[in-house]
DNA sequence: GAGTGGTCTAGACCACATT
DNA sequence: ATGTGGTCTAGACCACTCG
């Protein structure tokens, strides 16, 4: 293992540097993903500091999102990521026709086996962001889906739909099978003419909750999407409010240069 | 300071309750923005423990991203940060027309001071990721305008645009000011007729290099935008590969139903 | 049982900010 | 000068994984 020493006269504290070169390591290719870093013994040996140093250089590679401990085994690098891609094709009309809703389309796609869990179904007051998103009324009711979507068995994304109560209570929209071509779908039975979709993107770190719901490890960052769908007359129909573990994504959009 | 006590036989070990408890404390609101947290001496005091283990709860917090450390001066409860969005509206040809780039668009939606700085162009071979998206040969050349974007003097982004060099060779594209509209009215100027954008957005922990240039603090992850202009003949004319601050950003995207 | 990372203690010296 | 967080030492015991 091709690692310096430590610059004791250095402006940089040791454990950066420390972090500096098991970094480069990683970069130069000389560790791929999957291998074992260094175990902790072996870096305090060679660089002869005490074990709190060398956790923190660790530590920092972590909170990059570059490598995972696992607990008596040993420190190694991530894998790289499976890659999806969302393309605004997504919710094109034909693949509700065809009975797919959005997740399944993406499944089809990139070839995953697709899983819904954890589904729950509610009515009640919506939240003042959530109303003012669907311009309902102080005391219009909303029905609310939430589930885990799963990719071959992982925990990939968390949703959470809203509706006005008004238009999906009665509907299959609030049973635990929505049916071919799933919400959307059945707002298009109902007589809405879906126009299109709003997508509100940004990314934070998940709390301790989020991370314990989509099996995150340190360092990994989650996407917030929050979906509103139009019908050809300009009402909100349904909010999506999803949250995605953000190294799994990649979102692609077509914006017109009109 | 309303904090409770460590339970040692809980199997959830004392760093864990301590940020727990101060967690409680931002969520419940009893600690709000720019509020000071208990030092380190008063928690070690409170609680009984060692440095190190009240050390550890608080950085929970701040790989959360949701306390920032000043050094001499305390931890803060952080500041909830400016919200931009970036609407699709943002690449109309009427801006262009106007005399505005996309950035400047932005700042004036929103009442920001908008600047730019780091500037650096350059000509030569491309990276393999950017020959594809521009569908160039192996020897094709480009031209790469670099730059970081500041709001109100704060960075905010930073941008690299990367041309063929056949299409941008001697144009304004490779001058310091590339005159009103920016690259994309060049583009026009020029002929080629700008038909649309594709944006891939993802979303990951920033390298220190990236902390630096972005000023950013622990926790806070960066969305990677790729954006690639095409012409109406479905050339591929730009692609701008762009980091931005995540939470300083809310994307904003329309999606047709069709 | 041996090796690994997870947590904790009880100190130390330092750099930075404020008074 | 005092209080703050930043870094480091040299130990300790524990829980997990694997042969």
């Amino acid at each position: 293992m091709q690692l310096g020493a430590i610059d004791r006269a250095s402006d940089r504290p040791p454990y950066r540097q420390i972090a500096d070169q098991l970094r480069e390591l990683i970069d130069r290719g000389t560790l791929v993903a999957g291998d074992k870093l260094p175990s902790e013994a072996e870096l305090i040996e060679h660089y002869g500091v005490a074990r709190m140093t060398v956790r923190q250089a660790v530590q920092e590679l972590r909170n990059e999102g570059r490598v995972v401990a696992e607990h008596g085994k040993g420190t190694f690098v991530r894998q790289p990521v499976q890659v999806r891609r969302l393309a605004s094709e997504r919710f094109a009309r034909r693949h509700r026709e065809a009975g797919l809703a959005a997740f399944s389309v993406e499944a089809q796609k990139t070839g995953f086996t697709p899983n819904v869990d954890q589904l729950e179904i509610a009515t009640g007051p919506a939240a003042p962001e959530i109303r003012d998103r669907l311009r309902l009324g102080d005391d219009e009711e909303v029905v609310s889906r939430s589930r885990r979507y799963l990719a071959d068995g992982q925990p990939v994304e968390t949703a959470v739909s809203y509706l006005p109560a008004s238009v999906a209570a009665g509907s299959r929209i609030v049973e635990a099978d929505t049916g071919p071509g799933g919400i959307y779908a059945r707002l298009e039975d109902m007589g809405f003419e879906l126009d299109h979709f709003t997508e509100e993107v940004s990314a934070r770190m998940p709390t301790a909750e989020e991370r314990r719901r989509l099996q995150l490890t340190d360092g990994v960052p989650v996407v917030v999407l929050v979906r509103t769908a139009y019908d050809t007359a300009g009402r909100p129909l349904e909010v999506c409010d999803t949250l995605k573990a953000a190294p799994a994504y990649v979102l692609e959009y077509e914006v017109p240069a009109r």
